[in-house]
DNA sequence: AGATAAAATTGAACATTGTTCAAAACTGAG
DNA sequence: CTCAGTTTTGAACAATGTTCAATTTTATCT
């Protein structure tokens, strides 16, 4: 038996990470507590601890998960005809799972490095892939976009779309109403499509 | 003497959101502290909660007056000619304020309702004193769209806007840099004006 | 199998921070 | 000056992240 030590110890890491995104789905990330998943794994408090540097690295890998659950999630809009209906679906798609899944979703703009910092590397290389997804239909859309703008004009029309949703599903100020918000991503996106082409 | 009593108190309100809108604005909302503001007035840490409900009541106060801030900052901006060069001067306006201010502008989007419910109606309609200055211009814009529509394209701009400045100056994620901020808010407005006649 | 050293786990203890509340200090009318 | 009402105080409490010495478990060697 060579590997029990490590078996063992991978299956606490996955069981943890798994508890952590079921509380923060379930209470948002503000219910989140070390005791809870704790006692949900069945482990000691300290034993978080010897698998994790602290909570934020263990949200952090919750925040992963759910930005590769959102990859999944978007992949299938990915190959659609036209610039307008793919930025559609991926606008729409987006805002779909952040309704579906929203605490995980919202706790990934929620969360905030201890030194308030940037995210790690490695999880940036997660919204990287993300935001990939737009820049082919950008481009077609801005033929004489490329390279570091194309990057940049991604990240602002994520940022937007991302910003609609946002305020639109928190509730906490003026945004959206539930059943207009699909609409008006699509007349959002209808807008920005129409004004590109110059 | 009939009103020392109230004036004192009034006094104390005043000092007590001045010193946590200093310490917000130093520390950002995480390093805010109770003991700290309490320290700042010269008053007991129970004296806070003689006149604010809780911690968040104080911080909401802050926001108010960060809100009236952002108000005054922006109301210079209004009366200018056509739509696109109003909608960019706001929405560039947003943004200086926001660098600017950035810990206490941070506070208005970090801080949650303990209930997870929205601000109460004495914030939102600040919120809503500033949509108002945008539905002036975007019904130059979109004649046909009045009333209800164009209240609810007004949070969809803004919150397009918010989501471009905000991503981007937080650091935590993939937005702009700094010195690009400005040119894609400009193009960005560019092109939803652009796409807006139809 | 038994012994043993290394590794992992435990949970009590600590530090920090928001909140409460009985006691002390203060205020202003009579 | 007195005293009832009001305000202020700060010690105490509860909740929660984090640490670490002691305990338990594991893998290896004989």
């Amino acid at each position: 038996m060579v590997g029990k030590r490590q078996e063992k110890r991978e299956a606490l890491r996955r069981n943890l990470i798994g508890a952590a995104a079921a509380r923060i789905e379930e209470g948002g990330l503000s219910a989140f507590r070390a005791r809870d998943v704790a006692a949900d794994v069945g482990c000691a408090l300290g034993t978080i601890y010897t698998v994790f540097q602290d909570l934020d690295d263990l949200i952090l890998q919750v925040n992963a998960e759910t930005l590769q659950d959102l990859g999944r999630s978007l992949a299938p809009t990915s190959d659609v005809e036209t610039p307008k209906t793919a930025l559609t679906a991926l606008a729409q798609g987006y805002a779909r799972f952040a309704a579906k899944n929203f605490n995980r979703w919202n706790a990934l703009f929620d969360h905030r490095m201890a030194d308030g910092g940037p995210s790690p590397d490695w999880l940036l290389a997660h919204h990287s892939t993300l935001l990939r997804l737009l820049e082919r239909h950008i481009a077609k859309l801005t033929p004489g976009l490329a390279g570091e703008a194309l990057t940049l004009r991604a990240r602002t029309w994520f940022a937007a779309v991302h910003g609609i949703v946002s305020i639109s599903l928190q509730k906490r100020f003026l945004g959206l109403p539930d059943d207009r918000l699909m609409e008006e991503l699509e007349v959002f996106v209808g807008q920005v499509v129409a004004g590109s082409g110059r």
